[in-house]
DNA sequence: GTGGTCTAGACCACG
DNA sequence: GTGGTCTAGACCACG
């Protein structure tokens, strides 16, 4: 279900966050929705349990989900504006650095018309 | 010259090697012009002669300057193709990270709007 | 595992860099296999870490290893034509400098005729 | 006359000596010629004059020169066999590399092959 | 424990 | 003076 290269230099926890937010933004999970215990998470990935829980403790953080103690960790309401916030103020730091790095903002929307193809797998 | 802040997550060299790539595309350095020595560089910026050899590594490692030693370190010719070809891999990574985050392409042109006013203090 | 000699005029992490290569085209490593950690390696050789580390980051930057930060260096795939091809890069330059000496190309190739005995001790 | 690159990995007296080497083996420059003096040589390759002299030197040292004071540096007679004694001293280090890296000896006989074509241009 | 970064400072060859 | 290499040792995030 979740998507995580522990090759890639982002870190897996950062991995695991991103992956729920996308789920999330995708509608594949949906408010409410129990994720994956700790221990399940971990096994199925073969990454640290702690890593999971520092994932879940961040998404929770965040706003994106909730733990009920006993119970397991849930989606939580809302938690799309949250999501976008944040990716809206990566991707705003990015356009700073290709701006910087000489590429003109036309060449970057051709890049976004690009990428929106190769997403078009859904 | 450069513009470094240690307080930042960025590594300090990392941040050394998008300062001169900047502005080499800025046209301010150009192709066989001398880079400022490992030990002005440091003193200048306050921090350590080797992270100023990394920086200057990793620069010429991407064909971005080339050193000699007993001399210095120069910008190498036909650098501009390079720098933008990686710009351009960091750039459309950051629009699959967004486009999976829900944003929606359009919304990304907008925030390249933007981007485009605050860099036009040159 | 590797071997390496502190008097020679190559660089100690340069050295570092051919025996792991060397063992990869002997088939002693495998891809994916875990070289050792940068302390255990610095310890056994009895250099310093920061030497280690040089040398797994060229390595790295040639594509002969992956790094995973927390988990340590791994040989990676498709390593091999990589490899061959530095070398045979190598070697074209040095046949072009002893053919300018004035040595003939059969007399090379009398020499790579030496020079395969000397390594059949495998 | 003679070709040196300052952005070479090689220092350049010792380009500078292989310089003088080739030309004696392809017989421009015979036994008795004087060489350029150490001011005109460092004019005209644009080199600090220490550089020539120190190339001068090492030549001599390996008897391929002679110098007399006073009257200048001249190409010293049956420099020949030492000159190719180094390049296969050289080579033969060469070839150890290559095998090394997992090349087979009839490749690297491919490679002269092709050099060999490279340098018909004389 | 693991690699990544950085400082402080030394010595070297080359120019 | 210049870059290249190396040591010694520190702190960090991640696992």
């Amino acid at each position: 279900m979740f998507d995580i290269d522990v090759r890639s230099r982002v870190p897996v926890y950062e991995q695991l966050c991103r992956s729920v937010a996308e789920l999330a933004a995708k509608g594949v999970l949906r408010p409410g929705d129990k994720l994956p215990s700790v221990r399940e998470e971990s096994k199925a990935l073969g990454i640290n349990p702690n890593t999971v829980t520092k994932a879940y403790a961040a998404l929770e953080r965040d706003g994106i989900v909730y733990s009920v103690p006993g119970r397991g960790v849930f989606l939580a309401d809302s938690h799309d504006e949250v999501i976008k916030a944040a990716a809206r103020e990566r991707f705003s730091d990015a356009v700073d650095d290709a701006l910087k790095a000489g590429l003109a903002p036309g060449e970057l929307k051709d890049i976004i018309d690009e990428g929106e193809g190769k997403n078009d797998k859904t």
